[in-house]
DNA sequence: GTATATGGTTCGGTCCATAGACCATAAAGA
DNA sequence: TCTTTATGGTCTATGGACCGAACCATATAC
């Protein structure tokens, strides 16, 4: 199953520069492309679990791929229990309901295994995300404002988890492009498309939900006001929280683990 | 020539994340990504113009690859009149002393179309490089602050522009180290190599070099000192110089042009 | 003048991706 | 109920990329 995950988006970014000769050539082949790409837009919400990925054959002129290539991808996609195929006219892909290995068995096999990855990943968000945010408050046009609102409003909509998952992208998007820097704009993508596929189950209780919801509020606010001192604060605070849940859990389980290493 | 310049260094980062649909899947052959590996190297200074790569053979297990392929990529930087290779028991493949186009010549037929993304690219490294220096002031430790005074070391006593390029590359590489994280560390050699590989040929006059000199230093001295405030101020204002440089002489090479077109 | 380290060439094999045709199935629509 | 249609499932033939290994050609070191 987690193989899926190994998808290696920022290896760009994080592999070693100071020899670039150091390391083989992976060729990333068209089927391990497409699973990546198909996996991020599942991460992004894009689409969203019960819901069909575009048909075979669209899917193939989509990507400029043949149908077979297409169809590799799926099977592999299919095999980690990612998606299920259906057969007839209303068939199709349709992405599973709890595709996400459980919280503890993610942490487990996942998470700690790469635990410096995601130490260097956290700490690098935490450090860009308030210069985007800043940026953001300096440079939002009135379409920014409006596209922001929006999705706040969306944000707030939102009744279930997979909703708030889908509207908190949203938002900070909108945040990430009000900066008007395809850079920025791509560099944040990344980043919670990365934090997002390794943390799905992240633990969004309603407590969580509800300071997220507030902050998100007050860093929208900022942006509008065109604070970016304020913005750059809470975006610090917002993503201090994340990171504080996530070594929490990371914590207990890791407890569980050493009691059932006793037994 | 130019299109060895076309190295999709930076594409992952400013892909439109909007849709992960959109676009065609390209396989990135193992050549390719061999080419964009050694010109990479040669950027950085790893090897330097009248310097041999490693042989075909050592490449070739280096990477991971059959020679074959090794040759082809070679082939092709041959072709663009990028490196060249002797044969015989000293032979090899040497990077050609003046592989640059002229700055004149580089501007119209490569920087221009592509004007927007240096924009992004500049603007998000102004953003990003203060913010790097300030965490690498908060964290060096002293294996930090000896790399980065040999470093600096290195720099002033660099005669020729070639060694210049080399060292500044060493500085501003041991500053992002001092970070202490990968993601940083990575990101950063990513913009320098984008950018060194467009402005391979930066007026790099006396004056400039005096200036970048003095800039270094105060910026190393502020990592040294830990002083956050100072080396993210000195950041903003040294890549806010090179933006100019190279603005000024975009500007320069425009009017050249439309007066060439007058005739 | 011989040995050696390098690039230059060739050949057969394997795997990947393409293109296109055709089959199987399940639902929609007449 | 029957036909149509939109989907996934299967097969085959073809071209290309990469590999592995051997061998050739050349220039320098010893």
């Amino acid at each position: 199953m987690s193989e899926i995950f190994e998808a290696p988006l920022l290896n760009e970014l994080q592999r070693d520069n100071t020899d670039p000769l150091a390391g083989p050539i992976v060729v990333r082949n068209a089927p391990e492309q497409i699973v990546e790409r198909l996996v991020t837009a599942v991460a992004l919400g894009v689409y969203v679990p019960g819901q069909a990925l575009p048909p075979e054959r669209e899917l193939a002129s989509l990507l400029g791929v043949s149908r077979a290539t297409v169809r590799e991808a799926l099977r592999r996609m299919t095999d980690s229990g990612f998606i299920e195929q259906r057969r007839g006219r209303n068939g199709g892909s349709f992405v599973l309901e709890d595709w996400r290995p459980s919280s503890a068995d993610l942490i487990r096999r996942h998470l700690m295994p790469n635990w410096a990855r995601f130490e260097a990943l956290f700490d690098a968000r935490q450090l860009l995300e308030p210069v985007i945010a800043a940026t953001a408050a300096l440079r939002r046009n009135d379409g920014d404002v409006a596209a922001l609102s929006q999705a706040l409003d969306d944000y707030h909509a939102a009744t279930d988890r997979e909703e708030s998952r889908v509207a908190d992208e949203r938002v900070h998007r909108a945040i990430a492009e009000s900066t008007h820097n395809s850079v920025l704009v791509g560099l944040s993508a990344q980043i919670r498309t990365r934090i997002s596929l390794d943390l799905g189950a992240e633990p969004y209780t309603p407590e969580i939900r509800r300071v997220a919801a507030v902050q998100h509020g007050l860093l929208a606010d900022a942006v509008i006001d065109q604070d970016p001192e304020r913005a750059s604060a809470i975006a610090l605070e917002h993503f201090g929280l994340t990171e504080k849940l996530v070594r929490d859990l990371v914590a207990r389980v890791q407890e569980l683990a050493s009691l059932e290493t006793d037994e």
